[in-house]
DNA sequence: ATATAATCGGAACCTCGGTTCCGCTTCTGC
DNA sequence: GCAGAAGCGGAACCGAGGTTCCGATTATAT
């Protein structure tokens, strides 16, 4: 018997390279899969996706949901991270601006982060709470205001939500072609400028 | 035998009394249901609501899809009425107002509308065409424009997406109040005021 | 190279919800 | 009041998609 490595307290067991990599592969293609499916991509998808069995995908995240909270975190990481680029604009105004597209783009682009945000809010909730995003929005708002460019009733919570409407934008109404993401967020700054 | 009532083509058949009162009763139970549970409301609980079986529901509308679509129908009926009564406002931009806001308030009231606008566009385009509704949102656009309150380069195609936009706002992520649509109407109102 | 445990693959299973079916009930015309 | 047609109820059917299971496979320690 070894001297430490047989404590169960230590580290007992490591996970195999190829566990690793294959919990990887499977991230990978949900990210995928879910932004262009949404909510109801299917997990067969996802495993063929990733070049494994459902069982495999299962073992690494024994819920869709799981899964789901998984990604969410990731998305929500790269926001929190955005938003902390964009407090170091010079301009207040431009910080948030820049914030704000970033934001919209992810969500027009990835059919998964909108649809979660008013399916799946607890998960969405959880995972933003977890990287402070709405502590960065706050202070991305307060740069603004101190400016004198964004309207002073400007609460954190307006953030997500016009963002997400953004998201939901209808697509394609047969006939007209739907409005885009570009144009919809102009209008919101627009209504957003003091 | 009766001169004309015979004849196949005049009018052979009526629908049973009671069937009619089922199928209203049916409509009007959808139409709660799915205000609440939005697309995924289950005919069960339609059928219940009306206080009939599901084979009634299903003898009335043959598939979910066309009870959707009958309901979609009715809705936007009401909307494009709306635009007409909006035309005949004094003012142009306050009649647009009140074409969004009435437009912002349902959306927000009836998860049915917001799920459908975006997850079922065919159906509702096809609402919105049979009822005009995109037209007569040209007009309103146009009068306001006219006035000159309205941004230039409002497209008509530019109202449903930003009404779309409001319906699905995100619902009370934990923590934080929501936003309500008042406020994200108003933002957006704001942005399109010339 | 071998033993052993960690992993894997994917067929089978289960649940949920839309849809069908058919014997029974309720209108309507005579 | 009766016959026949029109409608009704709701149990049963079915397909879809998430989840489980277990024999086969593969990494790792010795």
């Amino acid at each position: 018997m070894q001297p430490a490595a047989a404590i169960s307290a230590t580290k007992p067991r490591q996970q195999r390279a190829d566990a690793r990599r294959n919990r990887e592969a499977v991230l990978e293609s949900a990210r995928k899969v879910f932004a262009e499916h949404g909510l109801d991509a299917q997990i067969d998808e996802i495993a063929a996706g990733a070049g494994v069995g459902v069982g495999t995908v299962y073992r690494h995240f024994p819920t869709k949901d799981e899964l789901l909270e998984a990604l969410a975190q990731l998305r929500f990481e790269a926001l929190a991270a955005r938003a902390r680029e964009a407090l170091e604009a010079r301009d207040g105004w431009q910080g948030f601006v820049e914030f704000m597209t970033y934001s919209a783009r992810v969500m027009a682009e990835d059919r998964l982060l909108s649809e979660a945000m008013d399916q799946r809010s607890a998960i969405c909730g959880e995972a933003s709470r977890s990287v402070g995003l709405l502590d960065l929005t706050a202070q991305l708002i307060e740069r603004a205001k101190a400016d004198g460019k964004l309207r002073a009733d400007t609460e954190p919570c307006d953030v997500p939500g016009l963002i997400c409407g953004i998201g939901r934008a209808v697509r394609s109404a047969p006939g007209a072609p739907a409005m885009t993401w570009e144009r919809h967020l102009e209008i919101i700054l627009a209504g957003l400028r003091a």
